[in-house]
RNA sequence: GAGGCUGUAGCUCAGUCGGUUAGAGCGCAAGUUUGUGGCACUUGAGGCCGUGGGUUCGAAACCCAUCAGCCUCCCCA
């Protein structure tokens, strides 16, 4: 028999059984989070028109989206406007005729996009989580794939902070829930604004915000180079240096970046924004949050307070991040729509639960009871009691057909099954059945009509 | 977009200088053992050596091409 090759596309993956019911664990602790702060679930379609997607992820973004090919290409009829358009995709300009959709590249554009069609409808602030998968044509590695999930919870129609409070909060009590230890880094884009103010021009900023961003990468000494090359001089670098070099509890950082930032307003509006959101988690018992002024976040349509989570005791990247931004429904013609959000990084959270074997082992158990198929009336009386079980919702199974003692039980094991029960002749005639606790490696006889009331 | 590494059994991998019948461990199946698993022992099944071409008396090994996977940079989650 030829093999017939069979393969998934390049980055995408099957998620079996065991690693389904891990990831399950993280979105619904997730999820269950979001509802207890007034979230609200939101889903929006695998595919977007490919113009709502289109330029809203800089140049990069844009060769990333996946796009989908319109149906009908080769109808004689069609022939001539397909050649056409694919002619002017070749030439690197985008045609409805060849393509008008594409997959969905992130969460939050389309997230803009309903906001625009529907702020009439909505409640504001609104308040909404998602949870779905996305997709990039971009090089798979390591912690990097074409299909990956993004878990994202948003307010649009509000500037109070408080959201900013509630959703530092969101993000402790998650992790608290799944015992990642972590350090919720915050900062704020003003303060950055400010600093680039102070050196060099308010211009300045993006050239400033990228070449300190990479401080954790590349050191110092490296940053220092770069913001010479971006054409910093050096006591402008020099003033960098003593911004980046400031250490201590919160407050002593406040204190040393006030001093510094001197009587500059924005960087003073950032201060005060900062301290706010500190002070209200404070209250809220949120001891997590750390100031760290060198964080700065690539995505440059951050306005204010941005977060970054980190996880402590392993190395890992970001597992969270997110921040606030102006105007997000602008693009589509519904300006003045200020907003606020986190996301979770659902695939590294995920391996920082391996690395430090942080899931319970009751994610891991589906059946919780196998009942041994041991002959034609044995197995119909077990049948009648595990129909019975999973009325009281207790997940059970029947062996699936007569077999020796040694596979049931190996089934059992393989399966991570911690109960069995055996009901054999003997039990039959009795009406009794034994109960086997395979962890324990203990067992014992217990009557039929009894077996519903057994606490698994 | 640029670069590096790896493709041999279901899985993880050995395979020497190019040499005759391609190996191990785990897993799988059967048995020792027809009502008590995990351990042990015995036996067995399972291979287009990624694919195509070339060099050679001879290729899993060397060369070229190709496909796939992994990884790094860029960028990002």
């Amino acid at each position: 028999m030829a093999k017939i090759q069979v393969g998934i596309p390049q980055g995408t993956r099957d998620f079996s059984t065991d690693i389904v019911r891990k990831r399950n664990y993280i979105f619904s602790t997730v999820r269950s989070v979001f509802e207890l702060y007034g979230f609200q679930p939101l889903e929006t379609p695998t595919m977007e028109n490919i113009e709502t997607l289109m330029g809203k992820y800089g140049e990069e973004g844009d060769k990333l989206i996946f796009k989908v090919l319109n149906n009908g290409l080769g109808d004689p009829k069609n022939l001539e406007k397909s050649k056409a358009a694919f002619e002017n995709v070749l030439n690197g300009k985008n045609d409805k005729n060849l393509t008008e959709r594409a997959l969905r590249y992130d969460l939050t554009i389309p997230f803009a996009r309903y906001v625009a069609m529907n702020h009439a409808q909505l409640t504001f602030p609104f308040k909404r989580y998602q949870i779905q998968p996305v997709w990039r044509a971009d090089r798979p590695q390591k912690g990097r794939y074409r299909e990956f999930y993004q878990c994202d919870a948003d307010v649009v129609g509000s500037y109070s902070l408080l959201n900013e409070v509630e959703l530092a909060n969101i993000y402790a009590e998650v992790f608290s829930q799944l015992k990642i230890d972590v350090e919720i880094r915050i900062n704020n884009r003003k303060i950055l604004a400010g600093l680039a103010e102070l050196c060099g021009g308010a211009d300045k900023m993006m050239d400033i915000t990228i070449a300190i961003d990479k401080l954790d990468k590349i050191g110092l000494e490296k940053v220092k180079e770069e913001l010479a090359t971006r054409g910093l001089q050096e006591n402008q670098v020099a003033r960098i240096e003593q911004y980046l070099s400031i250490e201590g509890s919160n407050e002593e950082k406040l204190q040393q970046l006030t001093e510094l930032m001197g009587d500059n307003e924005t960087a003073k509006k950032g201060i005060e924004e900062i301290t706010y959101v500190l002070n209200y988690a404070a209250i809220a018992g949120n001891s997590k949050l750390v100031t760290d002024f060198t964080l700065a976040r690539g995505l440059n349509y951050y306005t204010g307070t941005i977060f970054e989570v980190k996880a402590k005791n392993v190395q890992m990247g970001s597992i969270g991040g997110g921040g606030r931004y102006d105007d997000l429904t602008g693009l589509f013609g519904v300006p003045n729509l200020p907003g606020v959000g986190i996301s979770f990084g659902v695939d590294r959270i995920y391996d920082v639960m391996e690395e430090l074997k942080l899931f319970p082992e009751a994610v891991q158990t589906g059946t919780q009871v196998l009942f041994f198929n041991l002959g034609d009336a044995e197995s119909r009386k077990a049948f009648e009691l595990a129909q019975q079980l999973r009325g009281k919702g207790v997940r059970c199974e029947l062996y699936h057909e007569l077999a020796k003692f040694d596979k049931q039980f190996k089934y059992a094991e393989k399966k991570a099954i911690p109960f069995i029960v055996i009901i054999g002749s003997k039990e039959l005639e009795e009406g009794t059945c034994v109960i086997k606790d395979l962890k324990k490696s203990e067992q014992f006889a217990l009557k039929q009509n009894e077996l519903q009331n057994f606490s698994f």
